[in-house]
DNA sequence: CCGATTTCGGAACGGATGTTACCGTAACGT
DNA sequence: ACGTTACGGTAACATCCGTTCCGAAATCGG
């Protein structure tokens, strides 16, 4: 990494250095020093911009949701209809490619690391509830005339779905192939009538 | 750990205390010292036990399949109809209790630690695969005048949504109670019309 | 063009980790 | 009762980890 004093650009490039290692190396091989190898520097640098590892996962964590946040608004800005923004939201959080597959394993791996890390464990809370208020409010346009609650429940089993759908795929994209998990979103989409 | 000449009973108190340490400290801090902490012994118990920290582990993870594929299995057999026990097998996968709850977040714990090791992903896909087959052979005795491909869409989405509850409601339980989960169980298995 | 200041590489340190070797001791056969 | 054996605790080892520190290089202000 060349000299720069571009700093959040530098924290962008560690970011994803976080993500590399662990979607190829996986957490418990989640070092500073294997950050700093998978960025092209030093653990010099990766020191010089976060104050420990804790900060530099954490950065990591929220620079990826944020990443996920802006390709989900596009996809809903992109979308004819609030049935095809909801089916397009939820399959881009599904394991459908190996640009998918490769952040549900980063996604479950800073899971595992919240686990012991209070910070880590409230950034996934913040986010995933934000991500189910979306959910909610795509099912809601999707179907209009459907109370409230029978909107959260449908949204939580759709978000549950993704998720899960996700985790099979990202352990084992053979079993579980693209063609396959675009199939079961359709059928459990047509199967809740939003499809 | 008194001493014992007990082996398999060792290594199922070894194997509950790689669980309790996954379930509460996280797999950054699986360590054969941490592990020898909670059974209650030393590291050298723990090595004379297993080769390495590797073997303890997929140990730990095979008696965690072997745990619950007999819960599993008793869940099935007490159940009155195919459909209770469709629904009973979904719903033990979740994380609907403080026990399952745990299980989950272990569960995900042995996901992070099989991206680094060939035979914890190798036992991880053998075991779903197994549990994708059970699910689906519940599904088509629920539905027993589906067609195949059908049978096997609606398992997959179903197994997916259990899936996704386990991990949303072990990382954030006040977010996703265990109601809100049977709930989003039950709305799922009607949507189907498997409930 | 030069001194001051920032930025970063890289060595070093204390501590933790997986693993090995060794030693006391309890259990067992004779 | 006694020697053998297997078992488990203890300590040591090499390595790796996060973090600190210092010097060199680059950048900036004049």
């Amino acid at each position: 990494m060349s000299r720069s004093s571009d700093r959040s650009a530098q924290g962008e490039t560690l970011s994803r250095a976080v993500w590399d290692v662990l979607a190829t190396q996986g957490l418990e091989r989640l070092t500073v020093r294997a950050v700093a190898t998978a960025a092209g520097c030093t653990t010099g640098l990766v020191m010089h911009r976060f104050p420990n590892r804790r900060a530099l996962l954490l950065h990591a964590r929220r620079l990826l949701h944020e990443t996920t946040r802006a390709r989900v608004e596009s996809l809903e800005a992109e979308a004819g209809t609030p049935r095809d923004a909801l089916r397009a939201v939820l399959l881009q959080g599904m394991s459908t490619d190996e640009q998918t597959r490769q952040e549900a394993i980063v996604w479950m791996g800073f899971l595992a690391a919240a686990v012991a890390d209070d910070e880590l464990i409230a950034e996934h809370r913040r986010n995933n509830r934000s991500w189910r208020t979306r959910v909610e409010r795509l099912t809601a346009a999707a179907a209009p005339d459907w109370p409230a609650p029978r909107v959260a429940t449908a949204a939580l089993a759709l978000m549950a779905t993704a998720e899960g759908a996700a985790a099979f795929g990202a352990a084992d994209p053979a079993a579980f192939p693209a063609r396959q998990q675009v199939e079961m979103l359709d059928a459990a989409l047509t199967a809740f009538g939003l499809f």
